[in-house]
DNA sequence: TTTGTCCTAAATATCTTATCAAAGGGATCG
DNA sequence: CGATCCCTTTGATAAGATATTTAGGACAAA
């Protein structure tokens, strides 16, 4: 009792305060539930930073004014959110997560898979994002971006007869696009719905289409190069509107069979 | 002790194995960690649907060989990641997690905020999401969808006004257009995106830009009940770039003066 | 004296056992 | 038909044992 419980930690409870509720709409069914609520508010709000140590269960259970179970169940929960980090030993307790884009896109992929989302989303919501990310490609481009393009049209060049080996490295091009685009958000949901997708285009995979794909692939490099991004969105668009509609005639085709 | 603890559940146990050995992904450092892995392994195996039950808390902790409360930490990181649900009572126990689209959205949204995603990279997924779900939204809707973008424009006509609350009638009009296009993901990832870009918003509002915002939204209206799915489209991109280009001059400025 | 290694001690999460409270659904009784 | 009781299950608390990590001191060698 040398140390006041509240010396240590970041002061949670007290910056609490007014309800800058995003996400509860004020009562809790469990305590538990609470305490989680209570710490992502403060998170969300912005004052405290990645890194930051909250303290320990201890001495976050006494500060919530909750036994070190029922503290035990919310980290556990935040844990699994990606909120918090729990480390032990002398220097342990609980740490503000560091933002982590890859476990970003493994959270979205697990939700789609759990959702049970339909094809046609998924390929609409690819659309979207590789539109986007090909016309900021053209636009922010470097040109170590421009030589990993190259490289990875040479590799889908080189498998083209190889059905499954192609797709993959058909992927890996429009992964090398959106990463072009050098924007995080749309890199990872393209991460993670190229997960959900990939055994959807290695079942429709033949050398014609990967032939066809390929021709694809240079026109895109050129109208990046040329940093023309109407030029690249239009075929970016183009492009995967045919992928989606010949992907949704074959799953018709495939399901009347069944 | 009169019913026999396998008696119950899905046998989850059997299905990865004998309880004590075969820890599928190997060196798992705790005990709970193992729980969590060979739980999540069974369920992505497909065997399990959604609405499931697992039995009790109990009953599996017996099944795993661990005392309660370990397996409640496991439950509840299981829990966080939208896998499984609990529910209290003579008919509760664990249920595999049916999908949850708004849990999607806050994952990601705890996620860009930890990240510290920049507000470039938001604006831009915005756009891209945004511009999707237009043209979807001028194929796809019904007309109770275009009921409803019309009293969402009307609600923000009438806070023309009111610059904070017009900021959130104008969002809410833009998540009923993502409605619209009845795909989850990309109202999914709007709702995400929408919190984190809502305080941005609030701060460039004013009179003047929310009439313009109204006479864009009325436009849109029209494209969509046109069926005109290009024309949405182009609308769409051409107003939230003119927005992004403001929202960074403002910025620029902003942070020029700090 | 300096340096490197080993060992102990302290702090911490992890895991166990036990107990009671609260909630929810079903069966029984009026 | 309705209210009440009862049983099952999760929610929460408490106290304690165990494993793990790191700091810092002890000790030996150069």
């Amino acid at each position: 009792m040398q140390k006041a419980p509240d010396a240590e930690g970041s002061g949670l409870t007290q910056m609490v305060g007014p309800a800058e509720r995003l996400w509860s709409s004020g009562k809790q069914s469990t305590l538990s539930a609470n305490v989680i609520d209570q710490i992502r508010t403060v998170l969300f709000a912005g004052r405290l930073a990645p890194g930051d140590r909250l303290g320990s269960e201890a001495s976050l259970a006494l500060q919530f004014g909750v036994s070190r179970m029922t503290m035990r169940d919310a980290l556990r929960s935040l844990q699994a959110s990606g909120v918090i980090e729990v480390k032990v030993g002398i220097k342990g307790g609980i740490f503000v997560a560091e933002g982590n884009s890859e476990r970003l896109a493994e959270t979205i992929a697990i939700q789609l898979k759990l959702i049970g989302i339909g094809t046609e989303e998924l390929l609409d919501t690819q659309i979207a994002i590789e539109v986007m990310a090909a016309g900021l490609a053209a636009s922010n481009a470097n040109s170590a971006d421009i030589k990993a393009l190259h490289e990875a049209l040479a590799e889908a060049e080189r498998l083209v007869d190889d059905a499954e080996e192609f797709t993959w490295a058909a992927i890996n091009f429009h992964g090398c696009v959106v990463g072009c685009s050098h924007n995080r958000v749309l890199t990872a949901q393209f991460r993670a719905l190229s997960h959900v997708l990939m055994p959807l285009y290695v079942r429709g995979s033949s050398p014609e289409v990967a032939r066809r794909a390929v021709a694809f692939q240079r026109a895109l490099i050129a109208c990046i190069e040329a940093r023309e991004p109407d030029a690249a969105r239009n075929l970016v668009y183009g492009r995967l509107q045919f992928v989606k509609s010949r992907q949704l005639g074959d799953l018709a085709k495939g399901e009347a069979g069944e």
